[in-house]
DNA sequence: TCCACATATGAATTATTATTCATGTGAAAT
DNA sequence: ATTTCACATGAATAATAATTCATATGTGGA
């Protein structure tokens, strides 16, 4: 059944379907972080956190460099910022009142 | 933990993370079908099209209308062409070679 | 060298999603 | 009105992913 992009698009979105990654794409669009950073201002635990960076760093989402014994994240803001972008328009958009388009919301 | 953009694009991801939803849509980003057209073209069965097509359609990146005793389906091509381009952009740019972009690959 | 900090990893458990199969519903044709 | 086509839905099972907790690794400082 696989054509073209669906593999690809599979491995990327399953990647995005997460809030804990999520929330650490976005808190990265800010400033690039370190885990504990990221730990505090998200309120999960660093394995959590390191769990998670993971996949977003082997899709190339974000990258990292050592600092010190720290490592620090950096989001690829070029892809990010635009999947974080259409999705506000559609949203805002197509999902005026959230409405269904949102989890349990019916 | 859940901050500005992080639901909505959970939601909108994990519902663009399944390869029959993304096959789906491949397929109507070429034209619009019935269910049992893409079930026929994704060679699948029409009930799990059927499932499949309904989160789609609630955050609107489908829509649908009668025609006769059948329901056409429509992709929105705005939002998901914009998607996929970003995709396929990041996926040529940043992941050139496949390597750990790709699932199962390491 | 030894300790402590920063992060990563493994494995088990839990939670979430997908798929299947049976059946329900509505619309057009006979 | 009954049959058939086209699609939708429900509920159970199967598959996949997330989270937790324990522990490992690696790096710099005392």
């Amino acid at each position: 059944m696989k054509k073209g992009l669906t593999p690809i698009c599979h491995r990327f979105f399953t990647n995005l379907s997460n809030p804990t990654r999520l929330a650490t794409l976005e808190q990265l669009m800010n400033k690039p972080m370190s885990v504990n950073e990221l730990a505090e201002a998200l309120g999960q635990e660093q394995s959590m956190i390191s769990h998670n960076l993971k996949p977003l760093l082997q899709c190339n989402f974000i990258s990292s460099e050592k600092e010190g014994k720290k490592r620090i994240y950096s989001v690829n803001h070029e892809t990010i910022g635009a999947l974080f972008k259409t999705v506000e328009n559609h949203a805002q958009k197509f999902c005026p009142t959230g409405g269904k388009c949102l989890k349990g919301e019916n």
